[in-house]
DNA sequence: CGTCAGTTTGACACGAATCAAAGTGAGTGG
DNA sequence: CCACTCACTTTGATTCGTGTCAAACTGACG
């Protein structure tokens, strides 16, 4: 997606002028967690991380996932007490910024005040899809969508060949992903093993039929990525 | 919420700085819809209104109310075509903006350029609550949560009284809102009538408890709306 | 060799969907 | 003013999908 790589130049300079620091976290790290007021922001440079909530007495939704050009903390940056948590999948490699900034930035650049614009509207488009996922696609659906989705992020940022994915998630982020229990994610994604359209690896996921998990989903992949003229 | 009116001052200059007109709309009438391009971005100005996903077969998921204040197709707007629909649930007015001139709009007045960002990672949030309510929480749980998640939203724009709450919505949205069929919704929602949680009239709901709504649901209300000194 | 996280499988229970049908009230036309 | 319709709500019976429980399997790691 060549939107994508224009953006990422983009990001690239946002970067350079306002950056305060860098940070890397090893697998599992949580960056941010619910309730806790963050002084930072950060960009994703590398690595796989995701958004989760929990409710009181434990049960965890997982909101999202993040890859590298991703905003990390905006919410929380822009409201003030983060309402979620961050939690590292793979090595990262962040660009932290202080959080009080932003409002520098949007003054200076408001191209780049644009951008975020852009990319929170982007993050909205993806927790549609979510939505529409859990509250109306059959177990079955919602797994064929989501391996689909991450398939089409990972390609946008260059992570994925046409038909290798590697994700680092196990079944447990699935389930939380998908609101359903460890157990009978097991089984859906069997399901779609024997239709022959993934195949799960110990803590991957191989995708042999994007078309096919698309279409058993009802999905038509994500919008363009263009990002309109400045 | 005094937050809410503080950002509605800003708003009002932001409109009459740039709209380009006003439009009324009647209850039912579907405002964007679904791969649609639209030229315009709107502000809710007074009304109820719904924004929804359908499935290819017609299964329908809504997404989330909007409100007077409520920025209506800034999706749409950033990313080129419409991915979701949105539909009145009472007469509305709205301002209307010229999609082309929101660039204009971050160069000039980047503090509203900053306020759209806090619109959108607002809107994040509520989504971010949908999530964990679909993903995780029981029938009756995401009932007491969508009732109370309504109730503040209404309260912070002036439309409820401490007790009483019109919700201008039927059985079917509220079964369309939480996944669940129009049957078990009805069933539900007798069920937090039974606890004297709410009451149900015709194509509306008396909240009667809301602290119990947000116990049942675990949910402890919306983050602080105080939006940042720009 | 043991431990531990993750995956897999089968039996059973429960919550939600579906099917079917009736009740309610507002609006409409005779 | 009285059927009549239509959208919405309500209820009961039954089916189906998903959760829970229990246990075994696998491979990495110490």
């Amino acid at each position: 997606m060549p939107g994508f790589r224009e953006f990422e130049a983009q990001e690239l300079r946002f970067i350079s002028s306002f950056k305060t620091g860098e940070l890397v976290a090893e697998t599992g790290t949580t960056l941010l967690s619910e309730g806790s007021h963050s002084a930072h922001l950060y960009t994703l440079l590398s690595g796989w991380a995701f958004r989760y909530k929990t409710l009181p007495d434990g049960r965890r939704q997982i909101l999202n996932y993040m890859l590298p050009g991703d905003l990390v903390g905006l919410q929380g940056s822009v409201i003030g007490e983060m309402q979620h948590s961050v939690e590292a999948l793979s090595p990262l490699v962040l660009c932290v910024f202080q959080r009080d900034r932003l409002n520098e930035l949007f003054r200076n650049h408001p191209g780049l005040g644009f951008d975020i614009t852009w990319l929170a509207a982007q993050e909205e488009r993806m927790l549609d899809d979510h939505l529409l996922s859990l509250g109306r696609r059959t177990a079955v659906e919602r797994a064929a969508y989501l391996i689909a989705f991450l398939y089409h992020r990972a390609a946008s940022v260059g992570l994925a060949s046409p038909r290798n994915l590697y994700l680092p998630i196990t079944q447990m982020h699935v389930a939380d992903t998908l609101g359903l229990s460890i157990v009978h994610t097991n089984k859906t994604l069997r399901k779609l093993a024997g239709k022959s359209l993934i195949r799960w690896l110990d803590r991957s996921c191989e995708v042999l039929d994007v078309a096919g998990l698309m279409e058993l989903a009802g999905w038509s992949g994500p919008a363009e990525r263009r990002r309109p003229l400045i």
